[in-house]
DNA sequence: TATTGATATTTGCAAATGCATGTAATTATG
DNA sequence: CATAATTACATGCATTTGCAAATATCAATA
């Protein structure tokens, strides 16, 4: 420690004297984006063969998950709910919209705009893929108190407002 | 608590007297894997800019990132924590080869297998990015104290425990 | 009101993805 | 040991994705 030899080579862009900890120092399994995205990746893996049973992916999947919930969306609304890129839902929306399970409707007060609502059709599939995600999200959840997940629903909710962008 | 009829309607599967409550019902807000999506998806956005200058994508990063911490991990191996389909993974392990940023290497004790390096220049690429990849993780948990962190890092191993298909 | 800049959505195109399959090597079973 | 089944990885191919650009409309302003 008296020599200048530094054994760490860190803190090119950070603060010499308090070097950014690395990833192997954390360790996996203690960085939570990287537990999220695996958890993630394994809950949506576990729902792809329900959604190809109803000619659904993720992208469409979600679109219906949200309109579900909040009909008569605008298209970069949902975009943002949904979690998909506008360009990639436009081209979603498409094939929703040729399979009859949601409807394109023009915004009265803009005509740029789109409004999504779900057809018939699309509550139906919707309600059929609905227990495979309950199913998916209480095996998630098996073995945890609910005030353990009621304080984790509030931390997620307070991270989704840190990182948010869009003021939806 | 005489009586056999359970007001608290929890995680009973799918009965006919305590009908699956639906999504709008629940609230996207408070749908635990909606809103992990949702986090996901910024998480992964705010880093794709830092990654692009980087010439890597997703899949790419997530290799490199996990072979900071565990260097020389089987193909499938590595599929698993980078949470990436191995036929994914295969072509992104090309493209850092070419670019020497790992090295494929033969297992000496199966001819089948192939293990994975970190070369010099992957090494490098990781320590440019992860400033970057801690400055997200650092901005999702603005304002949420250390004890909150650390529940919620637990609470997300039991939830990977849960759905983890794979051993490691 | 003509013009400039923003907004909403779609589309062209190259790259990435995922499934199914192919090849090679290992393990299990009779 | 021969053969079947499994495992590890790569690849063909069709689909999906994401960026950038195009189109259409709205809002602001001179």
């Amino acid at each position: 420690m008296s020599t200048d030899d530094t054994t760490t080579a860190t803190a090119d862009q950070q603060e010499a004297d308090t070097p950014l900890p690395r990833l192997g120092e954390i360790g996996l399994e203690n960085f939570p984006p990287y537990l999220m995205n695996r958890i993630m990746g394994r809950y949506n893996a576990s729902l792809r063969e329900e959604m190809a049973a109803l000619g659904l992916n993720t992208a469409k999947m979600r679109a219906l998950a949200v309109l579900s919930v909040l009909d008569g969306l605008l298209i970069r609304e949902l975009a943002v709910y949904a979690v998909v890129e506008q360009s990639t839902l436009s081209r979603s929306l498409d094939k929703l919209e040729q399979d009859e399970l949601i409807i394109r409707r023009p915004d009265p007060d803009d005509s740029r705009a789109t409004r999504i609502f779900m057809a018939p059709k699309g509550r139906e599939t919707q309600e059929k893929l609905w227990p495979h995600i309950a199913e998916a999200y209480a095996q998630m959840f098996t073995g945890i108190s609910a005030e353990e997940q009621r304080q984790f629903v509030t931390t997620l909710q307070t991270i989704l407002r840190n990182v948010r962008v869009h003021q939806i």
